[in-house]
This record gives C-alpha cells, structure tokens and sequence, in this order.
DNA sequence: ATTATCTATAGATCTATAGATAATGC
DNA sequence: ATTATCTATAGATCTATAGATAATGC
C-alpha cells in the first residue's frame, strides 16, 4: 500500500493536475473529493495525507492552471512576434478553448466561483490574472507602459467575456457569432 | 397553514425573487432549497408545490434577474440619449455594482454555472443575453446593423469579464484600476 | 372538497477523520 | 520505525417525497 516518497510525490503532483482539469470542467462544487481521488487513481481517505483541506486543493488547483495558460501564452506570443496579442486573443477566442474548459483559462471557467472563495482561493487567481497581465501589457503596443497596461486589461476581459458569453449559447452560431465579433473587434481596435 | 391563492402566487413569486438574489450572491451550489424558502419566509417541504425541481427554478430566477436587468438597461439609455451605451457601461462597471452582486447582472455571477448546466437554464441565459444585445445593438453607433451587433457583442463581452475580473481581485486597488481600464477603452474605442 | 403549507424523513452525497495495513527508508 | 494509502465511518447537508394539517373556495 506505501508508496515511495518520489511516487508519494508524483501522486500529489497527479491530483493537482486532475483537480485543476476537473475543477474548470465541473466547478468547485461540481467534483467531490472521492471522484477527484478516483480521476487520479487514489482512493479518497488518501486525500488528507496531501492536503489540509479541499480548499487548499483548489487554491494550488487554480494556481497550476493559470500558469499553465501563461506558458501557453508566452509560447503563442514567441510564434507570431509581428502580431503577438493577436495570437493569444484567436487562440484564446476559438471553438477549440470553448469546447475544453478542462484544459482551457480558468478564469472563464473558474472566476465566478473564485470571487465567492475563501481568501486563499481568490488570492492565487488574482496572482494569476497579474501574471497574465503583465505578459499581456509588454506585448501590447502604447505610447507608454500606462497605455499598455490599460489596453491589456481591456483585452483580457473581452476575451474572458467573450469566451464566457460563447460558452452560455447554446446554439453554436449564436455561440461562434460571439466568438468572431470579440475577435474582430478587438482586431479592428489597433 | 393553507393561504388563499392570490397569497399562494405572491409566496411563489417571493421565491423566486428570493432565489434571483441569493442564487446571484451564493451560486447555484452555494445555496440549499432549505436556506432559499427560508429567506422567502417559508419552510423547505413546501418548495415542491411551486417548483418541479431545484433547477426549474434556477431557470426561472436566471430569466427573472435578466428581465430586471434588460429594465435597468432602458432606463439608462432613456435617462441619457446623447450617449446610452456609455451610460449602460459606466453602470455595469462601478463599484456599486461589483459590490451588489445579487442585484447586478446575472451573467456576471452565474455566467460559467449556466454553462456546465441543463438545456433549460442555458437556454433562460442564452435568452436574456440575447434580449440585451438587442436593445445593446439599438443603441450603438456603427454604418450598418451588423457593425452595431458587432459592436454590442463585443462591447457586453468587455462589461461581463471586467466584471469577473473585478471580483476576482481582492486588492481594492486593483479591482478599481480593472474597472476604469476597460470602461476608459470602452469608451475611447468610439 | 380542495389544496397550500408544514413536519418529518428517506436516501444520497459530501468533507473530514480514525484506525488498519503494508511497503519504504533508516 | 515511519508513513503513504486504504477501508470504514461519523456527522453534516442536500434534494425530494410522504402524509398531516388547516384554511380556502366551491
């Protein structure tokens, strides 16, 4: 039944990793601690050994998926250096992101229950959301870094309106309809 | 016990403005049928003779505070003509606002639960969205209808996910700074 | 007689804990 | 000997229902 301490480690590692999946697809409420033990492999009396509590999990749940989106930011911007928020706003505006919550920003799928959490909760968001801001305001183009911290504010809640807005249609012309006129318009605003 | 019928419409209808608000505040997991007719002044086992189930009456109270919301946005527009969209958007984007959430925009609040939930409330979201990119549409400049539905679409995007953004932030300071970013390039985009 | 509401409870589920088990790491 | 995981369960909570109650509406 004991595992190694490195397998102990890549356990906790392996249940970080489902619940920031299962989280963003179902909510924080939406997943139990014994389904989310189970998605990892784990039977769900084991889940305390890692983790004080459930909210602890979804605080380093959300912080794990929000720098995951960083990093698939920054390999965007680094694809395309000619027109780099213009990349991450298709990327982050495409069928593909709204159909995949699971492994898409989990602000757009995880803000709402964020804003109602516990401090520890909000605090990794939030630290999240800065982190993507500041990648955003560097690849943005402004007379200074005001202006580019403001465009990038403004384009980081399109894109999170946006996407939240697409995923509520039901009907997917309705929802993809949602999808290309925030891109346009925020394409046509530079 | 038994109240007459007219009483019986008025506690129906109490609970659905109950649930409007406390569903808005808590989330649609956030709060118990129990806790919800006890706000409406009513004890839990009567709730199944108004309501097939729980999540008919999330439909309902999500259509409920999208109608009150459409309402909100008329009389903005009708109490400032020379510039209705930017009177909606300074609105939706105050401190006020952020800090009412079981009074604001449903969108904002239950946005990403009405998308992981059944047809019936998506279907009550995806109505009142559509109903307020409607009016939104009426009142924005642009050559032609599909430039102005462009427009409002992407307009509403900005509002839901400043928002969004906006709450999440548990630094003031920062949560004000989201706010005037987006309504200032809101309403420097026209 | 009908029915809106109440009390009580069934049955499921959820977080968290206690104690047993068995493999690791000294 | 330590400890990561497992089994089992406590205690709370949640949706929904059953049956009783008492006031309305015919």
């Amino acid at each position: 039944m004991k595992v190694s301490r490195e397998q102990a480690a890549l356990n906790r590692e392996r249940i970080v990793e489902t619940a920031a999946r299962l989280f963003r697809e179902k909510g924080f409420d939406g997943i139990g601690v014994a389904d989310l033990m189970k998605g990892a492999g784990l039977t769900h009396g084991g889940f305390y050994g890692h983790f004080a509590s459930k909210e602890v999990l979804l605080a380093e749940a959300t912080a794990k998926a929000l720098e995951k989106s960083l990093m698939k930011w920054r390999k965007l911007a680094d694809g395309a250096p000619a027109r780099p928020v213009a990349a991450i706003a298709e990327s982050y505006l495409s069928v593909a992101h709204r159909d995949c919550p699971g492994r898409g920003c989990a602000v757009s799928t995880l803000g709402t229950d964020a804003a109602r959490s516990g401090p520890e909760v909000r605090q990794a968001m939030a630290a999240g959301v800065q982190a993507q801001l500041k990648l955003l305001a560097e690849l943005e183009p402004g007379a200074d870094a005001a202006a580019q911290r403001q465009r990038a504010i403004a384009d980081y809640a399109s894109m999170v309106g946006g996407l939240v807005l697409s995923r509520v249609m039901a009907d997917p012309a309705q929802s993809e309809e949602v999808l290309a006129a925030v891109l346009a318009e925020l394409e046509q605003g530079r």
